[in-house]
DNA sequence: CAGTTACCATACGCATGAGTATTGAGTGCT
DNA sequence: AGCACTCAATACTCATGCGTATGGTAACTG
């Protein structure tokens, strides 16, 4: 009966202040250091971007984290946990990035024109994003992507208050203005429509600003 | 070695002349008649509109059907051809749909917001291609997206076209209403946001028609 | 320098779901 | 009636993937 193990959880973390340092050197393998569940969460990540959340399969991301699955389930009580704990991860990142975005820019005229270029021209964040869209029968990201959704559509609509639209017409400008950009996450980002070439992107980005944004 | 059975493909039901005609008598039950490919290949589509692509199994399929596997063994060779089959069936009555809507509006200048009107009050239809666009992950969905998507934006942008715009801003134009609706279907649809009223649905229209369409 | 803690490996159990093999029953044709 | 063809039931195999049990080892701690 050895030693009574206590049941990990999610929540069971508590001093843990040391953190990994990956000091990123030449060499191309996993630098094998002792994980944490943060690591793991960052590549549940990961894999949520490139394959989907489908793919996040516990014993392949040990595989990519160079371990087997004795690790993982010290760490979590189960896969959907990992999930949930990756999905709480991203919407708190996000949310600090988005604030960051909204501080930048001081001029409200100029906000939203700003606004859109610079999410057209950082991909990167949105793979995440992109892949949750494709999720949404799973239980777990639904109630995460309807919050960030709304808190984002929300924030549209106040800039749109701020340019000048009537509140009832700046939340339906909203509406419209993330549906365009959720669409276009799935017809140019994850179907991968005639890509579109690098000054026709810029001409519809620029499209999308005199139509959308009140003059 | 009994028969020297012949192996059942997708592409071989050449004459089939017979269509089933399913009476929808009274009764509940699954009607116990005997079953053909075109069969297992609308309920497939139904099981995609509710449940997903990934909730296409055989198994679960027949028990639907009021059979077991090994009628869906002797029709498809493989679940692939299953699916494949349905997303071309899928793709030639929306097809035919589509024409439909395009004869139905005479007046160009009528066309777009009849359209849109149209479109945004008979959800129904729409709850296939929702699933698929959370399906494009799986190769086979892709190029039938892509194609479905593809065809709808050049109707768009030539509808936009005649309604006045300069070709190049047609275009664009038309690739924002397509995303518009696509983020839509996967905003509203899908995911459950605040469950708009009706009323505000209607606005929501008509915010659309008054901001995407040229006067 | 023991002993505890934190992390990982190995080897299982077990459920699900695809695909196969074989048998059997209804239906039409001659 | 008899035969072939069509559709379906039963009973498997096999792979995948989650979760468990338990033993092992490095690192910290007193």
């Amino acid at each position: 009966m050895a030693v009574n193990r206590r049941t990990p959880s999610t929540a069971c973390r508590p001093p843990s202040p040391k953190r990994y340092h990956a000091p990123m050197n030449a060499s191309s393998k996993p630098e094998r250091t002792r994980l944490s569940a943060e690591n793991w969460e960052d590549a549940a990540l990961d894999v949520i971007a490139e394959q989907g959340v489908g793919a996040l399969a516990v014993e392949a991301l040990a595989r990519r984290l160079g371990v087997t699955k004795g690790s993982f389930y010290w760490h979590f009580r189960t896969r959907e946990a990992l999930l949930q704990a990756a999905l709480e991860r991203w919407e708190h990142y996000g949310e600090r990035e988005v604030i960051a975005q909204i501080e930048a820019i001081a001029d409200p005229r100029e906000r939203l024109p700003e606004l859109f270029r610079r999410v057209a021209h950082e991909l990167q964040p949105h793979r995440v994003y992109a892949a949750l869209l494709k999720a949404l029968d799973h239980p777990l990201v639904v109630p995460v992507m309807a919050r960030v959704s709304q808190r984002r559509t929300e924030f549209l609509a106040t800039a749109f208050r701020e340019a000048g639209l009537p509140p009832a017409q700046a939340l339906n400008r909203a509406r419209l203005t993330y549906a365009a950009y959720v669409g276009f996450l799935q017809l140019n980002f994850t179907l991968g429509l005639p890509r579109i070439s690098h000054e026709d992107f810029d001409a519809y980005v620029e499209h999308m600003i005199a139509t959308l944004i009140p003059a």
